[in-house]
DNA sequence: GAAAATGTTTAGCATAGACTAAACTTTATG
DNA sequence: CATAAAGTTTAGTCTATGCTAAACATTTTC
């Protein structure tokens, strides 16, 4: 009892800490899963598409490409479309891949089509390789009815 | 065809808002959760634990709760213990219960104890109703085994 | 009850992510 | 090919969340 109340501020915390983590993070994956998406769909990223798909104002997405510059991500040059580095197509794959299987989880416990394309946006970040586990050992049973 | 592609840009931007939308009251649920359940362990809720439990530093728990205060979420006066509002308490509320269906439904689908603790203080912002209710249903259904 | 320890606030700073408005460049059109 | 339209960048501002270091207040201890 006593040694449970001495380790939940540490264990609590621990918890937060990977959240803010997450977050960190979060707005980068976003990004280059939408580039390659817009790659993929249209044969480039722009910066309009990209501030449209998002809901935000054109200058937020210059402001964002400049970090995600500065983090490797991705390369731009004045008034041309937006790359993937060899990391930005990494980051990508991988959050595509685990976007899906969030996605079709959320659809195989019966959550409506609309609400699990919105609830998983936001789940994806949050969702350790263990819970993906868990969750793709459940489509793999389950699989969506 | 037509249609799906031209509604998509405003249906992908929809996920993102959303999830813009959790994330900003996202830290008011945190800590209001919190608060209540300091309240509840120890009797009162100072900085110092709030901060220990988040694992901030104590002047980003005192901006924070200065926020919280102009949301009429919490009440304090300087060097007292911090105290809820009618609304704190209830948004604190809402918070432990779906945190704690969050939890709970992560162990239902075999994700360990640890790793459900820490997830679930993330993903417990992005689930809305529906999901919840799916959650729920699935629990009920098919509880910790 | 004075000194030390603890708790709390203030001040100053940094970064991320958002916005609007204005400037500039590229592309399309008449 | 000149002008209009569209796309992109820059400049300036705001809020939220974090930090450290220093000042201040309360509580504990001797
Ligand atoms: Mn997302
Ligand atoms: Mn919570
Ligand atoms: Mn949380
Ligand atoms: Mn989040």
């Amino acid at each position: 009892m006593k040694s449970k109340r001495l380790q939940s501020a540490k264990l609590r915390s621990a918890a937060f800490k990977r959240t803010r983590a997450d977050h960190q993070v979060e707005i980068s994956e976003d990004y280059v899963e939408l580039i390659a998406e817009l790659i993929d769909e249209k044969g480039e990223a722009r910066g309009t598409d990209i501030a449209l798909r998002l809901g935000v104002a054109n200058a937020t997405v210059v402001n964002t490409l400049k970090r995600l510059q500065n983090q490797g991500l991705v390369t731009q040059e004045p008034y041309r479309a937006i790359f993937l580095t060899i990391d930005g197509w990494k980051m990508a794959e991988d959050g595509k891949r685990k976007h899906d299987i969030v996605e079709k989880f959320l659809l195989a416990i019966g959550v409506p089509e609309a609400t699990a394309r919105i609830d998983s946006e936001g789940i994806e970040h949050h969702v350790s390789t263990e819970t993906l586990k868990a969750m793709a050992r459940f489509l793999i049973r389950k699989p969506i009815n």
